[in-house]
DNA sequence: GCTGCAAATGCAACCTTGTTGCATTCTGAA
DNA sequence: TTCAGAATGCAACAAGGTTGCATTTGCAGC
């Protein structure tokens, strides 16, 4: 099982069974690089600086909204009421654990814990999804002084 | 120092120390009444509505900032990214029970079923909050034919 | 290798959330 | 009652995010 940084842009977009275009391949290498989540804006930043051609952003909204869609992007909110996005990978299913979101870096960890199920529901509602969210800050962000 | 339970809202100002005015007695009012965490939004829409006298905008983002400021509200982001606001030492918690979330009406709803405890996280991170987001669509939408 | 169609893109316009500056009004302590 | 500092209203701004629509492009089928 290859690790979330491992496979190629092009082989994890075909995995998944959507289009491969220049824009997602640009999207997924730079998410992989990153050391940290990013943000829409840093994203944006980085492609339109090592690259000739820039990236819309609106369409940079719509290639990270189909990234997390099919999973290999994972999406989550920072204090400051921002997405930050993180790869992921088809060979790693996030379906049978919990994840904890660190507020101050936005980073997703995967925990080994197992997703509590879904309790019962009053009559006449109906399911559609479930999410665990446990919350803090990492364990480099809680040895960082705070800012 | 006086019970922050039991307290008005002109009380709670004065035992914090801050001036006591028009608007910062209807949003501790309106927070004390609600049922979950109330968005800017969602309070400017409530104290519009049943008030003769609406209040400006900025100045509803300023006094819940100064209620934050002295602790009388609670400031969270939710997993849409907005600021969720609750009061300080209001009777009802949130924290015994599980909540779903209608994504057609927008509608919270307490459910009876606990919420389930935390994950064992890795060593070195901080736990700070634990969300179970169950959604769906509530009965009177699910009930209804789509839009 | 073509062809055709759905998927993806670019662009303009728009909405929501949240902030800043400044003149005016109000609170509450002296 | 006075009055300085706190709070408010209004206008303008900024960033994050969305929608509609015309055009381009990936890729499956031939
Ligand atoms: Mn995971
Ligand atoms: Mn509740
Ligand atoms: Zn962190
Ligand atoms: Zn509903």
């Amino acid at each position: 099982m290859a690790d979330l940084h491992s496979a190629s842009p092009d082989n994890l977009l075909r995995t998944v069974g959507i289009k491969v275009t220049r824009g997602r391949v640009r999207v997924i290498a730079a998410l992989q690089a990153a050391r940290q989540p990013m943000s829409h804006a840093e994203i944006g930043t980085q492609l339109g600086a090592d690259a000739a051609v820039p990236l819309d952003r609106v369409t940079l909204y719509r290639i990270l909204e189909s990234l997390v869609a099919v999973g290999l992007a994972l999406r989550a909110v920072d204090t400051r009421g921002v997405f930050r996005f993180s790869a992921a990978g088809t060979l790693h299913r996030h379906e049978g654990h919990v994840h904890f979101r660190c507020t101050d870096c936005g980073g997703v960890f995967c925990l080994k814990a197992a997703p509590p199920s879904p309790p019962k529901l009053p009559r006449g509602f109906r399911l559609a999804a479930v999410e665990f969210d446990v919350r803090g800050t990492c364990a480099v962000c809680s040895a960082r002084p705070a800012a």
